[in-house]
RNA sequence: GGUCGGGUGGCCGAGCGGCUAGGCAGAGCUCUGCAAAAGCUCCUACAGCGGUUCAAAUCCGCUCCCGACCUCCA
C-alpha cells in the first residue's frame, strides 16, 4: 500500500495544506474527547466520528497513527463568575450524595457505549485528566519558571498581556489581542487577574469543593485548559501533527492551549488543526445551555429519556413516551452515514426529512454491497473501475471530503445493480477491485457496518421462511395470486419484506 | 458592538473561474401476475444588485438574511 498523499484544512492557515507528518509513518493526533459532567449528547458525536473517519482513513492510508482522546474528568468551573467555586462534577455529587468518580464511572461507561454503537474505533489511549495531575503541576511550574504566569491567593494564571507581547496570542483564532481586550463586554469577579484574557492554570479549593488536589500552591484543582496540553505533550511529544476538536474550541481553549505549551516549551504544539462543525437544530447550534440537546439513546429509539431514569447509556436507560422531535427510531448507522453525508467542516442541520433520506440512501448502499457478492464476472468491463477506485482516494485525499466519496459509491452501487440486471458487465479483475473498493471504503474508512439481522445465522427462522416461501412459490406457480398475495401480506405484517428475483425470492426483517 | 463563517434545485448536501456531484422526494417507461427491488429517462439550482473576465454558483464591491465565537460547550 502506497501511502497517499493527503490535504487538510489547517484552521492556523486557513487553508488546505499538504499533509507531511514529523516523522512518516508515524502520526500524532489529539482530540479533545468528552467532558464527563453529563451525558454525551449528538452533537458531541458528530465530532467523534468526524475524527474517527480522520483516523480510519490516515490508517487506511498506510500511517501509524498513535491516536489520542481524552477525558476530561476533574470537573471545570461552573460559575466562578457569581463566586460559587463549586465544580460542575462536585455539585452532582453533592446533590445526589455520589462520589464525583462513580458520577464520572458512570458518564464514561455511557459515553464509551454510545461510541461503539456508532462504530466509533477506540483511540489508542484516552487518558483522563484526574490520572494527570502531576503532569499538569509540573506544566504549570515550568510555565512560571518561564514567566508567564503569576500567583494570587493560591490561585495560578496565565498571563495573556505579557505573553502576547513576545508571540501572537491569537495565532489560532485570527483575532487581535487589542480587539479582545477593547471587548466591551463586562465579566464580574475578574478582580484577581491582570488581565481580562487571563485564564487559570490551577485554582484554589474553596472548602466545599470536593475534587481536589494537593500542589505547591495549596489544595486545589488544574484549570480548564492546561490538561490538553500536559497530556499531548507526554503522549505525542512537545510537538505533534495533529491536534482536533470542535470549532467552537477555537478561540478559547484551543487558543490557550497553544499558548501554554508555547510558553512552558517555546516551541509551537501543532502543525495541524483540525475543527469540526456544529450539529445544528433548526439553524441553531445544539448546547446544552441553550438545552436543545437530544441523546442518541432518544434517537435511536425516537423515546425520550424518562426524568427519573438512572442513566442515558442506551442498554440501561429508562425511557418513555415518543420522542416530540423524531418521526421515528433512527439507527445508529443511518445516525452515522447522515453525518458523513456532510463535510466534516460544514454545519449539519437535523430534520427528520434529511435523517429519513439517509437511511433510504443508506440502505440501498447496503443492497448494492450485498449484491456485489453475488455479481459474476465476465469477459472484459464496461463500466471504469479503476477510475472508480481512484476517484475515491482522490475525495479522501481532498481533506477527507465523505459526501464527495459516497457520491462516487453511488455511482458504483448503480454499476453494481447494472451488472446485476445484466446491463452492465465486469472483468474478473475489475469485480475483484469492485470489492475491495467497496470493503475498504465503505466499512474500514467510513466505518458503515451492517445492521440488518441476517437471517442466515437463525435455522429456525430460515427453515420457516424456506417453507413458506417454497408454498408461496407453488401458489404461484399455480397462478393462485390470492394465496401467494395473503402470504406476502401476512409476512409484510409480522414485518418480514420479501423480494422476487430470478434467482428466487429473499426475505429480510424490517427495522 | 467586535471577529469569523454561511446563504445552492421540493428537501438534504458537494463543488469554489469553463466540463454544470450524489442522496431523498416527484413524473414517465422497462422488468414483474401484482408488489418490492433494480435499470433507463425527465425535473438543471446557485440570496439580491453591480463589477472583473472570452467565461462566475465559484473572484471583487455593496445590500439583505442566517449562524458561530467573544462566558462552560464538540
Amino acid at each position: 500500500m502506497t501511502i497517499q498523499q493527503i490535504e487538510i484544512y489547517n484552521t492556523l492557515t486557513r487553508k488546505k495544506e499538504k499533509f507531511v507528518p514529523i516523522n512518516p509513518p508515524f502520526v500524532g493526533m489529539y482530540v479533545c474527547g468528552p467532558t464527563l459532567y453529563s451525558d454525551v449528547h449528538i452533537g458531541n458525536c458528530r465530532t467523534f466520528i468526524s475524527f474517527d473517519l480522520i483516523y480510519r482513513y490516515l490508517v487506511h492510508a498506510g500511517y501509524k497513527v498513535r491516536y489520542v482522546r481524552n477525558i476530561t474528568d476533574v470537573g471545570h468551573l461552573e460559575d466562578e463568575v457569581a463566586g460559587a467555586g463549586e465544580d460542575r462534577i462536585g455539585k452532582q455529587a453533592r446533590l445526589k450524595k455520589l462520589e464525583p468518580m462513580e458520577i464520572i464511572q458512570r458518564y464514561a461507561f455511557g459515553f464509551r457505549e454510545v461510541m461503539s454503537i456508532l462504530n466509533i474505533l477506540p483511540p489508542s489511549i484516552e487518558p483522563t485528566a484526574s490520572g494527570h495531575i502531576p503532569e499538569q503541576i509540573e506544566m504549570t511550574q515550568k510555565i512560571m519558571e518561564k514567566g508567564f504566569a503569576y500567583e494570587k491567593d493560591g490561585n495560578i494564571y496565565f498571563d495573556v498581556e505579557k505573553f502576547s507581547k513576545t508571540n501572537n496570542y491569537g495565532i489560532l483564532s485570527g483575532r487581535n489581542i487589542e480587539d479582545q481586550l477593547d471587548n466591551t463586554r463586562t465579566l464580574d469577579g475578574q478582580e484577581e487577574k491582570k488581565g481580562r484574557l487571563d485564564f487559570a492554570l490551577w485554582k484554589k479549593a474553596k472548602p466545599e469543593h470536593i475534587m481536589r488536589w494537593n500542589s505547591p500552591w495549596g489544595i486545589g484543582f488544574p484549570g480548564w485548559h492546561i490538561e490538553c496540553s500536559a497530556m499531548s505533550q507526554k503522549y505525542l511529544g512537545e510537538t505533534f501533527d495533529i491536534h482536533g476538536g470542535g470549532m467552537d474550541l477555537i478561540p478559547t481553549h484551543h487558543t490557550n492551549e497553544i499558548a501554554q505549551s508555547v510558553g512552558c516549551c517555546g516551541v509551537v504544539p501543532v502543525r495541524y488543526w483540525v475543527h469540526t462543525n456544529m450539529l445544528t437544530l433548526n439553524g441553531q447550534k445544539m448546547s446544552r445551555s441553550l438545552g436543545n440537546v437530544f441523546l442518541p439513546v432518544e434517537l435511536f429509539t425516537g423515546m425520550k429519556l424518562a426524568a427519573d431514569s438512572p442513566t442515558a447509556t442506551p442498554s440501561q436507560a429508562k425511557l418513555e413516551g415518543k420522542h416530540p422531535l423524531f418521526e421515528k427510531a433512527y439507527s445508529p448507522m443511518c445516525v452515522r452515514f447522515f453525518i458523513l453525508q456532510t463535510h466534516y467542516r460544514s454545519t449539519l442541520d437535523f430534520s427528520n426529512e434529511a435523517l429519513q433520506a439517509s437511511e433510504k440512501g443508506f440502505e440501498r448502499l447496503m443492497n448494492a454491497v450485498n449484491t456485489l457478492e453475488k455479481l459474476k464476472p465476465s469477459e472484459k468491463s464496461s463500466a471504469d473501475i479503476k477510475s472508480l477506485h481512484a476517484k475515491c482516494y482522490a475525495a479522501m485525499n481532498d481533506d477527507f471530503n465523505s459526501p464527495i466519496l459516497l457520491a462516487h459509491l453511488f455511482d458504483g452501487v448503480k454499476i453494481i445493480n447494472s451488472i446485476h440486471a445484466g446491463t452492465a458487465i465486469v472483468s474478473k479483475e475489475d469485480l475483484t477491485l469492485l470489492k475491495k473498493t467497496f470493503r475498504d471504503f465503505v466499512f474500514d474508512v467510513l466505518g458503515l457496518k451492517e445492521e440488518k439481522e441476517t437471517s442466515n445465522n437463525d435455522e429456525l427462522a430460515n427453515n420457516l421462511m424456506n417453507l413458506v416461501l417454497e408454498i408461496r412459490n407453488e401458489a404461484k406457480s399455480k397462478k393462485d395470486f390470492s394465496t401467494s398475495d395473503k402470504i406476502r401480506d401476512g409476512l409484510a405484517k409480522a414485518k418480514i419484506s420479501i423480494k422476487d428475483s430470478k434467482e428466487g425470492t429473499t426475505w429480510e426483517i424490517e427495522n
